[in-house]
DNA sequence: GTCACCTTAGAAG
DNA sequence: CTTCTAAGGTGAC
């Protein structure tokens, strides 16, 4: 079964945060894509445009909004939007859903996701799925971390890794250990 | 078809 | 201990 790639995009709201303004896409099914912070300032006219925005996206940002500011904040966030992955493949969704998993303040290696999925050899796959996550922070790719206490790579920029990472209370492997 | 990627276990030197 | 190799899935070229 083909995942629907076209899905279009209902919106894009700006989510502001104390270390930057994350940007939102919502699809007709829910919260599609989160974006980090942009070097550049924020366009308030896109984000101005809320009065046009459905209710009941204008309820999902409510929610993605405020886990996203509790999850910087170095907080647990329970109250989660319906997030719409289908544009992922269904190796890639099972392994967002496996990270979902992790707990707060917990971690996890690319191997046990991929024994977690049963590709327990798809190590390198696990991390290209990470790489495609189209929601960062909110499915918890950050807390996915190489082996041997080592921290892995992260597309957003390692330094957003790390960040997330210390907010829930981790030790960042730096070297040492 | 080929290559690069958020990896890792195992074999060789 | 360090270095090299092979293996999974996916998208860009």
């Amino acid at each position: 079964m083909k995942a629907e790639r076209a899905e279009s995009i209902v919106c894009e709201l700006a989510i502001p945060t104390v270390v930057g303004t994350f940007v939102a896409r919502y699809s007709a099914k829910g919260l599609c894509e989160l974006n980090f912070p942009s070097r550049a300032k924020p366009e308030p006219g896109k984000a101005g445009r809320k009065a046009e925005v459905p209710a009941e996206v204008r309820r999902w940002h409510e929610q993605t909004s405020r886990a996203v500011q509790l999850l910087v904040g170095g907080k647990p966030a329970s109250d989660l939007p319906p997030l719409d992955v289908s544009r992922g493949t269904e190796f890639q969704q099972q392994v967002w859903e496996a990270m979902r998993k992790i707990g707060f303040g917990r971690t996890s290696t690319y191997g046990e996701l991929a024994k977690a999925i049963g590709r327990p050899k798809a190590v390198r796959a696990v991390g290209g799925a990470c790489g495609a996550n189209p929601i960062p922070v909110l499915i918890p790719c950050h807390r996915v971390v190489a082996g041997g206490g080592k921290l892995g790579g992260f597309s957003g920029g390692l330094d957003w890794k790390r960040r997330l990472l210390g907010a829930e209370g981790l030790l960042v492997p730096e070297g040492g250990e």
